[in-house]
Order: C-alpha cells, then sequence, then structure tokens
DNA sequence: CACCCTTTGAAGGGT
DNA sequence: ACCCTTCAAAGGGTG
C-alpha cells in the first residue's frame, strides 16, 4: 500500500504538471549549485567495440573542439521553468555531447549485448513499466508527515533499517559516544538523473536481455541513456532536481562529504593495479581501462 | 562477507 | 577553471 502510494504520486509528479503548450520547453538555465562540468575519461576501446552496434546510435558531437570523449550532460532546466512551461524550445538547450564508452561486455545490436547470449524474453507488446522509482517520495520524510515514513535516503550504516539495541551498561562514555557516531544513520546522496534512469529501466533490461549482472546492465543502460533524446533526458534530470532540492530541505547540513570513507573503496594505486592485471569482470572477460586512450573514431566508422 | 564491476552525474577538495 | 576522487543503485562474481 505504502509503495503504491509513493508510486502514484511519483507518477502523479511525471505528469505534473502538463506543458502548457506543445512543443514548449523549459528554457536552458546554469546548473543549480557550480557549473562544474562532468569529466569522464577519453572512451576506452575494446576488442569487442568492432562487433558494437547501437539501434539509436548516437551522432557524432557536433561541436569538435569539444575534448574527446568528454560528456556534457543537459543543463538542469530551471525549476521554475518547471512550473511555467513558456518559453525556448529544447533545441535551445546547450548541445549534449555524449559520447558513450565502448562497452566492455559483449554487446548486440537489438539489447545491447552479443547474440550469443540469451535473446530477449519478453514478449512484443509487452507493457511499458511504470516508473517505480521509490526514492522521490515528496512527503515523505518530512517532519510532521502522517506517515512518518523515513526519506529513503536514510539508511543505518548496516544497511538495514532497523537499529540494534544499544546496551549502555557496557561501554564507557567515549566507546559509547563513537558507537553512537558510528550508529548514526547514513544519509544517502540524492540520485542524479541516470541513478533515476537506471533505476526505472533496469527491470526492463533485466526482462529483456535475460541479464542479472549489473555491471553489464549498467552498461546496456549506459548506451540508451545515451540514446535518449534531450527531451527524455530532460525528464530525470528534472527529476533529479527536484530529488537534490528535497534532500537539501531535509537534511539542510547534509554533505556528500559526509559519506566518504564508508564505503571502503579500494585506492587509486589499486584501482590501476587492479586493471592492470587484469581482473575479470562479470562476463570473466577483462576490461581494458588500462589501455592507451582511444582515438577519436565516429560512430559511423565502427 | 566485503569488495569489485559498470554506468553517469553531483559535489567537494586540491592545484 | 580544471582535475581528481567519491558515492549514489544494483546484484552476480570473486577472494
Amino acid at each position: 500500500m505504502y509503495k503504491d502510494t509513493v508510486y502514484s504520486a511519483f507518477n502523479l509528479l511525471m505528469h505534473y504538471p502538463p506543458p502548457s503548450g506543445a512543443g514548449q520547453h523549459p528554457q536552458p538555465q546554469p546548473p543549480l549549485n557550480k557549473a562544474s562540468q562532468p569529466t569522464h575519461g577519453v572512451p576506452q576501446l575494446s576488442p569487442l567495440y568492432e562487433h558494437f552496434s547501437s539501434p539509436h546510435p548516437t551522432p557524432a558531437p557536433a561541436d569538435m573542439n569539444q575534448k574527446q570523449g568528454v560528456h556534457r550532460p543537459l543543463q538542469t532546466p530551471d525549476l521554475s521553468g518547471f512550473y511555467s512551461l513558456t518559453s525556448g524550445s529544447m533545441g535551445q538547450l546547450p548541445h549534449t555531447v555524449s559520447w558513450p564508452s565502448p562497452p566492455l561486455y559483449p554487446l548486440s545490436p537489438s539489447c545491447g549485448y552479443r547474440q550469443h547470449f540469451p535473446a530477449p524474453t519478453a514478449a512484443p507488446g509487452t507493457p511499458y513499466p511504470r516508473f517505480t522509482h521509490p526514492s522521490l517520495m515528496l512527503g515523505s520524510g518530512v517532519p510532521g508527515h502522517p506517515a512518518a515514513i523515513p526519506h529513503p535516503a536514510i539508511v543505518p550504516p548496516s544497511g538495514k533499517q532497523e537499529l540494534q539495541p544499544y546496551d549502555r551498561s557496557l561501554k564507557t562514555q567515549a566507546e559509547s559516544k563513537a558507537e553512537k557516531e558510528a550508529k548514526k544513520p547514513t544519509i544517502k546522496k540524492p540520485l542524479n538523473a541516470f541513478m533515476l534512469y537506471m533505476k526505472e529501466m533496469r527491470a526492463k533490461v533485466i526482462a529483456e536481455c535475460t541479464l542479472k549482472e549489473s555491471a553489464a546492465i549498467n552498461q546496456i543502460l549506459g548506451r540508451r541513456w545515451h540514446a535518449l533524446s534531450r527531451e527524455e533526458q530532460a525528464k530525470y534530470y528534472e527529476l533529479a532536481r527536484k530529488e537534490r532540492q528535497l534532500h537539501m530541505q531535509l537534511y539542510p547540513g547534509w554533505s556528500a562529504r559526509d559519506n566518504y570513507g564508508k564505503k571502503k573503496r579500494r585506492s587509486r594505486e589499486k584501482h590501476q593495479e587492479s586493471n592492470a592485471g587484469g581482473k575479470r569482470n562479470a562476463f570473466g572477460t577483462y576490461p581494458e581501462k588500462a589501455a592507451a586512450p582511444a582515438p577519436f573514431l565516429p560512430m559511423t566508422v565502427l
């Protein structure tokens, strides 16, 4: 029931408000916080890249002055524009130069992986799944909200929702303080546009491609993300922006830095080591991350 | 059982 | 301004 409520609310949000006019879109705006441009590495060529073909090939970047392989995302439209779609057009949005990284997993034209994997099982005409992202729960977790349901961004350090009872009789004050600190529920980062897209589309990809490995699925989703039109992507940038805004309202003092070190991630050196050492991926193949930077080649050449 | 893999985007710190 | 790093999700794979 709770989920239904959430999903209904979300679907409402997805369709609210109705555009004030056909073909009208929010005016492009500068990014919400800082004007940092994500910088991703130059795409690395995989031996499998030559087999790669996309059902919706991403056009080569129009602006060849841009850095090779740098993905410049859509500017998140101004939130006020979300409620008053009055002027401008998607065509005026900053051009997205999306150059997908070549897949490390074998891909096929149809669903993003090569055909020696099982063919998609979803029957033709299978209804498109509704957006089922539970993260954007406007209202939940808000102080005074009747449901008193914590925002999904709040997760105990253990990852489980229930906190363990605390036996203070056996702890010193310092220990208890440290323990309390350690047991403070973690406030997760708000999901970005791509993460929201992944949440929505993962099940569909799993059904279509009969894959379970998230690494492979995420590669497919990454490609599909690049294949989306700017209008379609803008939808997720809007949602992500609302996520961030809600997150800021709920946790004013929170910083992404708060969660640094909570995931025990390998060091950069270790990362390079593991790639150089040829660690296998989920398909038993070897990532090509350590390879020399790939030359910029238009998709049509491949 | 903790971490890796894989993706994009946001954000913070360093230079 | 730019670069680098970390973390958001996900779940099978790995040591």
